[in-house]
DNA sequence: CATGAATGAGCCTTCATTCAT
DNA sequence: AATGAATGAAGGCTCATTCAT
């Protein structure tokens, strides 16, 4: 939560010239995910955003250009927390619980819009914004891949690393579509629930 | 004109009329899937089928008509086909089998298109379309349910049975996003894999 | 006056297709000329027509493609109404008579809007609408050249033949200024009044 | 900041505004001219100048009076040049050359950018704009018209001087389209051959 | 004087839908 | 049933202009 751009770091001369940004994104994201981007209008947005529809455009080049970005913000904050908290898990277990954890907490945390765009309207990306974010997909996937290639060795999975770690992610992505997090389950035991699904015997909670 | 779906035995509403409702309904499934519902123009679509534009609508009430009939067409098959493959199962263990088998068969098969509309473009579905759907929808749910429930009775399962349903079902429909039918890893591999997430041990093929 | 397009030798199935294009060709030549391309708006364009704006992009692909029709239309006619009266020339005097009869009868009869528009809005002419059309305002030009050149040959013309081209060219062309068809001066006053420039001793009218 | 244009003699109304005034209206006439009033924004306009487009509106009420400024100086000035011009020529053809060359020196010399924006966008011009420059106008024509009535008073052409005044200009002022100032033909010779056009008998350099 | 974020009217264009043929 | 020209309501975006700093 602490570093969400670069823009944190300026020099103070302009101290809400970042803030309308900030507030667009999170407007974008709320709205991109409640209503889709294509039905979602730009004077919606400028709504929610409490500016004029015009306004827009001098902080984004195009809709399609704040689109891309929600989707590069959640996309790089998503690695670096993921790739934090598997620094700090030693066994393959606790990556795995990390992995689960970090999706979780995305998917429904405080940057749920913006997980929930990044997973729903990658279509609507443009050729050019997509190729530019595969890279950053990419290496999220490969933290994965490599804690399931730990974890197969170990011995504690017993499928294709590949097959289970698609599974597992689909298993835990897929909660954005009915777990509620103000419901009577917590989010621990929703991780530990999805953890219990690779281990080899589930004996967990 | 002899195979455009798997919908050749439907009842003969009208001699004629038929054909051209059942191109429309599928080159709106593949092209709602490859571009989105709203992505795609009814003009688009009308070249696909190969007529013009205006005549869609001497079938279907309204673009968003289409949209809904791809979904209920998809969503009552599907129900059908689990109904079906659930009766023929005897054990719980075939009964699971079976939900996921009917899901993936949908997922990859030749209905993948309609099914990936039905489960990407829900929020495109007008309020009304929504609640038509619903009761379809519940329907099929329970059915899950109900397989999970005998399991957990039968001791096969270990988790609390919503959760565990849930997540399964996440995790077979997110295939959509990474399996080839066409790679080295065949559908039923695919099913006796995702099995094996759920059962207690997993003594896989 | 016979040939202004392609559309005429069509079968008659919509008598009324071409037509539309029509209309929006000679208001868009209009408009175009009195309010310059960039300050008319299609919406006073298809005011003019007594269509909708939407309409006009059912004829044309885009405003811009509106200015290049009407360019190339009038570029093709006035390049084969020179031909034409340059055929029916047989002195070197007739000839040049024949372009300034031609330049005075685009620049001020029927054709005078989308003379004017095509002299001065060529700037407001994509790159590639320039290009396309470069190739008939060559071969325009090659006539008047190939005139002056023979002119010259005969001793009819003492000055550089390019030189008299074009300083004979933009005084013709010019009178879009200043002439006044329905004034006092005809337009063959004006033609014998422009061939009297070039020629060596002018005892003309 | 030396040479900013042939304007430094001018009344020093302001010691440092002026200057910035200075470099708005020569890129003003650069870019308007290259691209057209309609189609250049004051953003390019300022960032031709080194300033924000805000800060256009502390020196120049809107776009518009940027477009009338100028034009009124060139307006003024091609005439101040003219008017000394014809004051030096004693013979009615060393003013047909005055007019002739003064046209051709605006037209092609430091001045060709507001020349040809005087010329092209006249249209772009308010009513109001249009009314107040008038009155210049006139008396521009007015030494034109003034020369050819001397001319032909002594015999030195023999067409109505009012339409030999307009082709005279026309010629000249198109060769804005045509010559190229760094090419083979001085402006000299240009002078020269367009004063041949209009003297009875030709003795052309 | 300069800045640059914000305005808001207006632009060109798209597109689902209608309807006379 | 089919056509395709026409509709008209938005849509994304531009841009001259304003104004608090």
């Amino acid at each position: 939560m602490t570093a969400h751009g670069p823009q944190a770091s300026e020099q103070n001369k302009r101290p809400n010239t970042g803030a309308a940004k900030r507030r667009i994104l999170d407007a974008a994201a709320r709205l991109f995910r409640q209503r889709g981007f294509a039905r979602c209008t730009v004077r919606e947005l400028a709504d929610a955003v409490g500016i004029q529809s015009g306004s827009l455009f001098h902080h984004f080049k195009s809709k399609d250009d704040i689109l891309f970005a929600v989707m590069e913000e959640v996309i790089v904050d998503i690695d670096a927390a993921l790739a934090e908290r598997l620094d700090e898990a030693t066994t393959a277990e606790a990556k795995i619980r990390a992995l689960i954890h970090t999706q979780l907490v995305f998917t429904h945390g405080p940057r749920a819009n913006a997980t929930a765009v990044l997973v729903h309207e990658w279509a609507a990306l443009s050729t050019e914004g997509q190729a530019a974010l595969l890279e950053r997909r990419r290496r999220y996937f490969d933290r994965w891949h490599a804690v399931f290639l730990l974890a197969r060795q170990d011995g504690l999975v017993n499928l294709d690393p590949t097959v289970l770690q698609q599974l597992l992610h689909g298993a835990v992505v897929w909660t954005a579509y009915w777990y509620d997090p103000d419901g009577p389950m917590t989010l621990d035991e929703l991780e530990s629930a999805a953890l219990s699904l690779v281990l080899k015997s589930a004996p967990v909670s």
